[in-house]
DNA sequence: ATTAAATGTCAAGTATATTTTACACAAAAT
DNA sequence: ATTTTGTGTAAAATATACTTGACATTTAAT
């Protein structure tokens, strides 16, 4: 897994801090820095409420179309 | 959460048990019927999986426009 | 040059996703 | 009628998502 860029961009947009994010969805800060730095693995409930915060649909910040195969 | 009836119709679509999905993706049969079942949360890693298999995106089976607000 | 804010990372703990084994029930097949 | 296949469910164990606390580094501000 690479690093999600989109969720960094995402939040970028809206001038949001890791922090932020991290308070908004309720989950620690190291854990939206995970998530973006990509060595894993959220759960869709965690996703779906990054989605809404940021304004944007779980294609738009999860999806890959070239993840292998 | 309620009962997630797009995975269930997606994978009726294809003809496939419960039990031939949760060997596609690597899970158990009980993870499959827990997800459809909707009482909970799997990993985003699980949902991608799970529509490549079904040949769905994240969106057509995995969002919802009404949560909640 | 110093301070503060934002990020990257680590280790130990807690919460929960997932497995395994097992059993009950419904529907379809024989 | 009875065997088989697909599904729903539960309890105990294991794997892993996520937290907490802490520290180092970077970036921007003063």
């Amino acid at each position: 897994m690479g690093r999600n860029l989109k969720v960094k961009a995402a939040r970028a947009a809206l001038d949001m801090t890791q922090k932020d994010l991290a308070e908004a969805v309720g989950v620690s800060r190291q854990t939206i820095n995970a998530i973006e730095k990509g060595d894993y693995n959220p759960t869709i409930k965690l996703c779906t409420a990054i989605c809404r915060v940021l304004d944007k649909t779980l294609n738009e910040l999860f999806w890959e179309d070239d993840e292998n195969v």
